[in-house]
Formats: C-alpha cells, sequence, structure tokens
RNA sequence: GGAGGGGUGCCCGAGUGGUUAAAGGGGACGGGCUGUAAACCCGUUAGCUAUGCUUACGUUGGUUCAAAUCCAACCCCCUCCA
C-alpha cells in the first residue's frame, strides 16, 4: 500500500494542491513537510489530534515531519475560522504555551530515526522581520483582491464582524512560513486542517513567485463528530492532550463514550489498527459495538499515555460501570472529621471540581444527581458522617452516572 | 470628524417604569429509557453563612416610592458619508 492509499483509507484527505504530482514526489523521495501549531492555549487537544497522526502516518512511510511552533504567528493570532477576534496573548504566556505544547509530540512522533521530527520555531524568523523590506520585498506578491476573496476573510466580512489590519495580515506570515522553510529546509508540503486551505495555497503561491519552486499542500477534513459539532468536549471542558489538564481515566472516557457512527472512523484516524481489519469489522453484522469502543479507547490512550496507564483507566472504568463497585483508582480527597466537625457534601463536590459553586452542588443534590456508596442522596444539606466510611475507612461519591471520587478518612 | 443603528444571563434573543433572577431557543448538567451510544421524555441552569440576603441587563452618575426599561456623560461595536 502505498502512503496516499492508506491516507485515503483512513480519511485523512479533504483538498490536495495536485494530487498525483505530490503522490509521485511521495514514491520517490523522502519529503521534508510541515505541519504549524500556534500557542493559544496551555496545551493541544484533539483537534490537533488528526494533524499529528497525518505526521505519524507520513513518518511511517520514511518522510520527515517538520513541527512549527507558531510563537510569531500567535502573535498575531489566525482569523481562519473564528468569528471573532482572538484575545491578545502576551509574549510571555505564548512562551508558556510554546513549551507546555512541545510534550506532546515524542509520544506520536520519531526524533531518533534518520527521518526523524524536527522542531522549528517561526518566532525566529517572524520576529525579525523589518517592515518596510518585508513590504517591498514580499508584499508586491499579495494582491488585496486576492485577500479579500478567502473565506477566512470573506465571512467575516459577510458577517459584519470586524477584522482587524492585523489579523488580515496573518496569512501573509503563514505563506511567508511556508516558504522560510522551502529555503531553509527544502520542505515541499504543508499539511492542515481544511480551514487552513487558503492560507496554505497563498504559501505555495508566494513560493513560486518568489523562487519559481513546486510545492504542495493538503489538508485534512474539520474533525466533527456524527452530531456535526467540533470535535472535543467533555464535562470539564476541552479533551487536553497533556495529562496535567486531563487525566488518561477521563482520556480514555473521552474514546469510550463516542457515538456510534463516530467509531469506524475514529478507529481509522486515531489508531494504528490495520486498516483492512477495521474495515472488515466495520462490515461484522453482529460487531459488539462497545468492545469496538473500548479497543478504540484502549488504543488511542495507550499512544498517548502509555500501556500501564492505560490499563489502570480501563480497569477503573469496569470496577465502575461492570462491576457496581468502587475503584481504588479514582480521584480522591482526604479529610480529618475530627477536626473538621461538620463535613457538608455539597462542599467536598466543589472541592474535588464536579461542581463550580456550593448552589449548583446543592441543585445536584436536589435533582437526585449525587450518590453516596451507590445511594441517593436526599438531603440538599448532607453532612458526612464517620458512618458513611466502610472498613477501609473510604466512601464513595457520585455525580451523576460517571463521575466519581473517593472520601479517605484520615484520623 | 458627521449621520444612523446597536451593546441583556454560557451563547442567540425577547423585554422599553413595578407581578423580572429577566420570555423563548440553543448549549451544558441532572433524572428516566438504554449499551457509559443515539433518539425521545422530565427537571435544573447567578452567588451565599438560604423561607432570607447579596450581586446582575456596556460604564458612571441622575430622576423616581420603584429602573434592564426614563435622563446625562463616557466607553465599545456595526453601517453609510468625509
Amino acid at each position: 500500500m502505498t502512503l496516499f492509499e492508506e491516507l485515503k483509507l483512513r480519511g485523512f484527505i479533504h483538498q490536495c494542491t495536485d494530487e498525483p504530482a505530490l503522490n509521485k514526489l511521495l514514491m520517490e523521495k523522502s519529503v521534508n513537510f510541515y505541519i504549524g501549531f500556534d500557542c493559544t492555549a496551555k496545551s493541544l487537544h484533539v483537534g490537533s489530534l488528526i494533524q499529528i497522526m497525518m505526521m505519524r502516518l507520513f513518518q511511517k512511510y520514511g518522510h520527515k515531519p517538520i513541527i512549527l511552533i507558531g510563537e510569531g504567528t500567535t502573535k498575531i493570532g489566525d482569523p481562519s475560522g473564528k468569528d471573532q477576534s482572538r484575545k491578545v496573548l502576551s509574549a510571555d504566556n505564548i512562551k508558556d504555551n510554546a513549551s507546555n505544547l512541545m510534550k506532546v509530540f515524542n509520544k506520536y512522533l520519531d526524533f531518533n530515526s534518520n527521518n526523524k521530527a524536527i522542531y522549528t520555531n517561526n518566532a525566529e524568523w517572524l520576529d525579525k522581520i523589518n517592515y518596510i523590506n518585508f513590504l517591498r520585498d514580499y508584499g508586491k506578491h499579495f494582491t488585496i483582491n486576492k485577500m479579500l476573496s478567502f473565506d477566512s476573510v470573506k465571512l467575516r466580512l459577510e458577517r459584519e464582524q470586524s477584522l482587524s489590519f492585523v489579523e488580515f495580515n496573518y496569512m501573509i506570515l503563514q505563506a511567508y512560513d511556508y516558504l522560510e522553510l522551502n529555503k531553509r529546509f527544502d520542505c515541499k508540503l504543508q499539511i492542515g486542517g481544511s480551514d487552513q486551505w487558503g492560507n496554505i495555497v497563498n504559501g505555495i503561491d508566494l513560493i513560486r513567485r518568489d523562487s519559481s519552486n513546486e510545492v504542495y499542500g493538503l489538508t485534512t477534513p474539520l474533525l466533527t463528530n456524527a452530531k456535526n459539532e467540533k470535535m472535543g468536549k467533555t464535562v470539564d471542558g476541552a479533551v487536553w492532550l497533556n495529562e496535567d489538564l486531563l487525566s488518561s481515566y477521563d482520556y480514555w472516557q473521552f474514546w469510550r463514550n463516542v457515538d456510534d457512527r463516530d467509531v469506524f472512523r475514529f478507529l481509522r484516524l486515531f489508531t494504528d489498527i490495520n486498516i483492512e481489519e477495521i474495515n472488515i469489522q466495520e462490515k461484522e453484522i453482529n460487531i459488539d459495538i462497545n468492545a469496538m469502543k473500548i479497543r478504540l479507547a484502549n488504543r488511542a490512550t495507550e499512544m498517548l499515555h502509555g500501556k500501564e496507564r492505560t490499563l489502570v483507566a480501563e480497569k477503573t472504568a469496569s470496577d465502575i460501570f461492570r462491576n457496581e463497585g468502587s475503584s481504588e483508582n479514582l480521584p480522591h480527597l482526604a479529610i480529618d472529621l475530627v477536626k473538621n466537625s461538620k463535613v457538608f457534601l455539597n462542599d467536598l463536590i466543589v472541592e474535588i471540581g464536579f461542581a463550580t459553586s456550593k448552589s449548583e452542588a446543592r441543585k445536584l443534590i436536589k435533582n437526585s444527581g449525587v450518590k453516596i456508596n451507590r445511594i441517593v442522596v436526599s438531603e440538599e444539606l448532607r453532612l458526612l458522617t464517620k458512618d458513611d466510611f466502610n472498613a477501609k475507612n473510604e466512601v464513595m461519591i457520585s455525580v451523576g452516572k460517571k463521575r466519581h471520587f473517593l472520601i479517605k478518612l484520615i484520623n
């Protein structure tokens, strides 16, 4: 199977600038390609995972990934796919985000082989740009007429939302990035989400005009779930890849809970499971869809958090959902009932982070959403007492069906 | 700089002196059904030391027994003109 065939079968390709030519190039030699990641948050989330998996697949076929950390472009803010201007982030903030972002790539990519992945950072060249020189050398290649026709700009204007001059320049800088990477690393391919199409094409044009080099662009589909929502939300917000922001258990749960209709599509995109095997399973009439979800969760979590944590996540889930028991791996709090004579249940729910205010916790209790050791709590101002604890001095508190935590008694 | 339109809760959006913690919708969460799915049904959706109190309709002042609603100034956004 060729790389292109596999990409297609797995559903990675949305658009490509010149498919036959790119396909030929990819078969002939090892190609250096890049994907840019802006530093707008303190971690990447599953929304970027499709890009990372794409890189992984390219690398598997012998091509060299260039990870562009967009410290420079983040200072500007990409208007693509946004209907509002981004808040301007401070330089420190961006730097901090950049270093946190970089924590996940080594889980997915090889940094040792001869087509090892490398990092680069566009602040390196963007920060040095001299305005007048830049306008003279590169500004002449861009026409406003054309820039106005790009979706990222057009949509903003159509919706009568303001688009600042700063953001308007984003596409020029991204085009310049591509040019720079083409010069520095002989980078011949840029990959991005479908909303990046305009920016990518702009870069290709710029390179052609500046050096008449032939380069390519490839976009992935915008990742949505079966309900056509942007992917990546859980009870507590985004599905972050960094473990300090989302535990391996919650990450596992995210995959376990995907819509039935998404399972095989996600297996193809987010696991290494052999593509033929996935396709065969999909056609199976008596397929156990829940078993497939577990497989998806295991594979996806294994890649990011490792085998050990994945096993723990799976066991925790089966303890809770299958065996109707508790699990020692749940998040837990320690309390001292001697020192704190009155421990209110609603306070604990807030403390563990399953409600944002005491009122919210009380409302949850009122709506029969809270359980102590699997028994629904009826008193809104329930106090936790020694009798609630079992022989191991533990008590399990549940909020809804999916969120549980343990309170351990000390003293 | 000039003329006009607008800023309401997580989001959209109604309300133009009192019964408004603010209609309706979306989202989210909880309950039911189920398979930790989807669809559907019901409920909740400002905070707190909680039959009450405090904060809330761009900001700050004012009128009034009473203001999201009236007045003034200011800030921000949009459209057209310069």
